[in-house]
RNA sequence: GUGAUUGUAGCUCAGUUGGUUAGAGCGCCAGGUUGUGGCCCUGGAGGUCGGGGGUUCGAGCCCCCUCAUUCACCCCA
């Protein structure tokens, strides 16, 4: 066991995969700016009230996953961001973005932290990319937003992943809604499990998201939330379902879908992995038309965004063998030095074609010409140019092809053609 | 926070009912070829068997504690 260790719940990323996630974050800058998306960076930490209030003092991520921090004993506390959407609202509402224009159409990518257990899945840091759209929150906005998270994962070629959709109604839907369950659960108060227990004065709607089979009976015969939808409301979702079958985005109503986060009303959407076991959520969002008030904004600021976990799409990715065309670019040209005295001379060709664009590699530990050589095989490179006393006196270098075994001998004019030409080549390559 | 699981070389793993100097494959380094890689052959480096305590003549194997891992619950991305 080595003395320090990466903290629990985190780890390193070498360089093969961090191939993987640039490609990855490639395909979502390049969907997000099609869809009229522009990237915005907020700090990492943020005061602890901030998600307090925004996500809700009910959610288990505020009860207890937050790494929170207090800087001096005189200073607010801190804490470190679990999710983006309320930091992200912030930033509008403080920045006052809406009052230059109407709509704003933000996306992210960044790291999250929550103190939670690690399994798979799921660490204590970890990373999302997400879009917010802020000034609407119609049907065509959400079935935009959904769309965005949707193409992303299509270009990069996701197989069998599905979406489940449900209205959670607006805000009247739900305190009708909230007073049926209440009194539907009530009598049943001492069959529920503690964390139900708490969850019927507080946020009874959770209640319905319990997989603990002794409640699913029960479950079961609760009042239907779709029951207590306003005409405007089903009329709302209906709206954006058209939207979705227009688009032949293939989706799941799941009228149990409720999600964790306060803020979320009417539109909530959630896409799930098969290949992911038991922490399958790859990616989830919502309507919150009330969280700008609830962070102090004097005006209403409709909004609907969605997340989705990059190690988790990373996962699925891979299970589902995607990563085949990200292959690691090897150097072109492997300089090998024949002895110690030329190895000044050797890193003059270097910085000759390096400066010529032509990707170069070089041992900087002296070793020997048959190291140097395993060396090059090792990277993958095309091509070792020797450097000896032969090439010094005529000037004529020596150039052998690793794949073919061929070597010539050209001029370094001749060398820099050759070489820049087939730098070109690769690149056209994708 | 709860439950279970697994900790032996850089990696993947063997290690028989507790019994001499703890092994293999891959990887790494070097030599076989003092101007040339891959394949092959030979050799080498690298382990306080997660840590601590206990039982025993003797512990990688048994017991206790501890740390870490992984998976699951809870919940979420």
């Amino acid at each position: 066991m080595p003395q320090y260790q990466a903290v629990k719940g985190t780890r390193d990323i070498f360089p093969e995969e961090v191939a993987r996630w640039k490609y990855v974050e490639g395909v979502v800058d390049a969907q997000a700016s099609l869809y009229g998306f522009s990237e915005i960076r907020i700090p990492v930490f943020e005061y602890t009230e901030l998600f307090q209030r925004g996500i809700g003092s009910t959610t288990d991520i505020v009860g207890k996953e937050m790494f929170t921090f207090q800087p001096d004993p005189k200073g607010r506390s801190l804490t470190l961001r679990p999710e983006m959407t309320a930091g992200v609202m912030r930033a509008a509402i403080q920045n006052n973005l809406l009052a230059s224009a109407p709509v704003h159409k933000l996306y992210y990518m960044g790291e999250l932290f929550r103190k939670e257990r690690p399994q798979a899945g799921r660490q204590r840091q970890f990373s999302q990319f997400g879009a917010e759209l802020l000034g609407v929150s119609s049907p065509a906005a959400v079935a935009e937003v959904i769309t965005l998270m949707m193409e992303v994962f299509r270009s990069l070629g996701l197989q069998r992943l599905k979406l489940r959709i449900n209205s959670l109604g607006d805000a009247d839907d739900r305190l009708r809604y909230r007073v049926a369950l209440q009194n539907y659960f009530s009598p049943f108060a001492d069959i529920l499990d503690d964390a139900s227990k708490e969850r019927l004065e507080k946020n009874p709607l959770r209640i319905l998201d319990s997989k603990n089979p002794a409640l699913q009976e029960l479950i079961a015969g609760a009042p239907k939330l779709y029951e207590y939808l306003s005409e405007a409301s089903v009329q709302d979702f209906e709206k954006v379902l058209f939207y979705l079958k227009e688009r032949t985005i293939a989706f799941d109503i799941d009228h149990r879908l409720v999600r964790g986060l306060d803020y979320y009303c009417n539109t909530a959407f959630e896409v799930t992995s098969s290949e992911l076991g038991a922490q399958d959520a790859i990616g989830g969002g919502g309507r919150y038309d009330g969280l700008a008030r609830e962070l102090g904004s004097s005006t209403d600021v409709p909004a609907v965004g969605f997340a989705v976990g990059m190690e988790r799409l990373l996962m699925t990715m891979e299970k589902q063998a995607l990563f085949d065309v990200v292959a690691p670019q090897a150097p072109l040209v492997y300089v090998v030095v024949q002895q110690q005295e030329l190895a000044d001379h050797a890193l003059q060709m270097v910085c000759r074609l390096r400066n010529a664009s032509i990707k170069t590699e070089i041992d900087l530990a002296a070793r020997s010409m048959k190291a140097q050589m395993r060396e090059a095989n090792r990277i993958k490179a095309s091509y070792a140019l020797f450097v000896g006393a032969t090439e010094l006196t005529t000037g004529l270098y020596s150039l052998k092809n690793l794949a073919t075994s061929e070597q010539t001998m050209l001029t370094l004019e001749a060398l820099l053609e050759l070489l820049g030409e087939s730098a070109a080549g690769m690149q056209l390559q994708p």
